[in-house]
DNA sequence: GTCTATAACTTGATAGAC
DNA sequence: GTCTATCAAGTTATAGAC
């Protein structure tokens, strides 16, 4: 593997569980085990850097959505299965603590990856929902784009109950209320 | 005022807007005019500082709202106030963005009342919940732990969202979609 | 592309006088 | 309680040789 995908790699993994402004690019040549030299000859900013990890991990993010949901016969089994997407809530959002973060945001072409990103999933669990209320397994009452929002905010604040309480179980009963509220609108 | 008092000041809503690493000692000084003599005789640790923000940042935002829902009529209408938390989105939620935050969270301290601020908030949502179940305004089926957990993470997602699109309608969607899920089961 | 050396600045304190 | 001076370590690079 060549150097830059190195840096791009560790960056990815460190940028999302320790955040973007609070990892070193010295910590980044530890991690990767790429030298100063070569660091700053594929990414002479900091900026440069983050902006491909944005892009990356929000690409993930939206590709293991994609995939957890494929193959389910049902609208509401996607919308539930997406729902199940803080499983692991401890290690955090890979895009989402870069929302609280002041020195990405202060960074445009940075902020427009990570909004570009959140719009791409908020998407794909929108198409759930209309797919859904095709199939009969969702309520047509609802509106697909607020709706889809605000499942899409659920999964993002069981992130950071979780986080913030240290209990994954935080994330799990944010998810759960989430799906009785849906059944119990299709009912 | 005393100088104490001028620094915790400050300090949380630095801490608040820009977050905790992110927001040096010597940033807090010169935001609440207090000398570096001073600063440290009163913090001589950032941990310590950081404690006393996370725990008025958290009795501040539960007080806030506490004072939003009180007097409202209805159990519906409690709940519904707090969805509106997320009014001023882009500033972010007080305490919020800790749960991102390595360094706050590295601390023990920090951490706990970190946890304990969000299940105070938790618990005055279930209250409206539950009020709302007795005078008929939200159905008896939801449970009322995870409903209000749902709820709170849907208000702190609706945080992150409108932070990284940069745009106060994602969390005014994030809301709304949430309040017609609701109406649609007490239907 | 990669190396080592260096730079200018910030961070989170500590020391000792007033 | 508050002041100024100092500090070791870290941050985000830049310079120039190989």
């Amino acid at each position: 593997m060549d150097s830059r995908r190195k840096i791009v790699d560790s960056a990815k993994e460190m940028f999302w569980r320790h955040g973007y402004s609070t990892t070193s690019p010295k910590q980044v040549m530890a991690e990767s085990g790429v030298g100063q030299g070569s660091y700053y000859h594929h990414f002479p900013s900091k900026a440069q850097l983050g902006r491909e990890v944005v892009d990356e991990n929000g690409r993930d993010l939206v590709d293991a959505v994609q995939a957890a949901i494929s193959g389910l016969r049902t609208g509401r089994e996607q919308v539930v299965a997406f729902l199940r997407s803080a499983d692991d809530a401890l290690a955090g959002c890979r895009i989402g603590g870069f929302a609280y973060d002041a020195g990405m945001l202060a960074e445009p072409s940075l902020r427009d990856a990570l909004s570009a990103s959140f719009e791409r999933l908020t998407a794909v669990v929108e198409s759930a929902i209309r797919a859904g209320q095709r199939d009969g397994s969702l309520s047509s009452s609802l509106d697909p784009g607020r709706t889809a929002t605000a499942l899409v905010a659920v999964v993002e604040g069981a992130f950071v109950l979780a986080r913030a309480t240290g209990r994954q179980a935080s994330a799990d009963a944010a998810a759960a209320g989430a799906i009785a509220l849906l059944d119990a609108v299709a009912r």
